[in-house]
DNA sequence: GTCTATATTTCGATAGAC
DNA sequence: GTCTATCGAAATATAGAC
């Protein structure tokens, strides 16, 4: 039992790779199974089904910030909750940089799945900022400037992946900080 | 020969639509010739293959952008350059939301195709800015900055296309360029 | 330019042996 | 836990008539 979810983590490992270099529907389970050494039908003993792997990797992400979440509190959002709330993200984005590039990269192919696999229970980040975004109860300009330092706080990460050499990244949390910063108070 | 050209950007049309709602990949070319009232063979008259359709909304995008990019000259760019260079690319991305949204939706689509059908002659925007943020030419702080501000400047119009009813677009424009240039003053 | 019909391939998934 | 063998579905693409 300890060895097999071993196995399953190690197969999750090989599918992030293969997820973020080639894409989700592009990469097939024999070329899953090829990596791990071992055959096609053997990853059914592991997971249900090839989506059943990306919700593997979603389900690492929700341990990645789901934690965080809580600190957004009830709507409207403030400013400054926004604003300790995305220096928070930011060393877990750091961190877990292939995760959310994967997720960046294959956001088509998670649409589906989502609809499918976990329906409700999914009060995702995601969810959270579009409804945040919308809310009327918040001024215009503070909304763009929430979805402004959000993509910056975000995607930035990922970008940095591709390209910084790893010694550059020590840094990168703390600029992102100042930059989310400075977006707020523009 | 004109009413040939308007059948091949009507499927062009139809193809955006479908590939931001379901995914390239998800997307069949059977759905979309019956959107086009006809059968899926006959859109094998108009384009070679289904990434020919992908390669045709790529095109529209490159049409969008590319007079732009004699802006950023040599590298290594400055940050100034970079501002007006950024400044110049929200209206664009703003009115063209959804030809956007679907390059970022469709990622890992893309990164086949490229390597196939324009191989080198893509001195693409991602690779402009990928070689410009590993410039060593060029202060880390200020590398940061600028990738920083590329997010916020080309994700947030996507997000907006979601989030905000038409009416507030108007002014997403001037506020992004407010963003840019607090970020690049940070 | 669009059709019908079909060739070809690839993939996800299952059954059952070991 | 992993194997071989196979099924069935779906999709891209082609051939040739109209």
């Amino acid at each position: 039992m300890d060895e097999d979810r071993s196995t399953r983590e190690r197969i999750l490992d090989v599918a992030l790779d293969l997820f973020v270099d080639q894409g989700y529907d592009k990469t097939s389970l024999r070329e899953i199974a090829e990596r791990m050494g071992f055959t096609k039908a053997a990853l059914y003993y592991h997971f249900a089904s090839k989506s059943d792997i990306l919700m593997g990797l979603h389900m690492r992400m929700h341990n990645a910030l789901d934690d965080l979440l809580p600190e957004l509190g009830n709507p409207p959002v403030s400013l400054g909750v926004w604003e300790r709330f995305l220096d928070s993200c930011i060393d877990r984005l750091l961190a877990n940089r292939k995760l959310f590039l994967m997720h960046q990269v294959n956001q088509s192919a998670f649409e589906k799945v989502h609809n499918q696999d976990h329906a409700e229970e999914h009060l995702e980040l995601a969810e959270r900022a579009r409804k945040l975004f919308s809310d009327p109860a918040v001024p215009v300009r503070d909304r763009s400037l929430m979805a402004a330092s959000f993509a910056a706080a975000f995607i930035t990460p990922m970008m940095a992946g591709r390209m910084f050499p790893e010694s550059d990244l020590e840094n990168l949390g703390d600029v992102l900080r100042d930059v989310v910063h400075a977006v707020l108070k523009a």
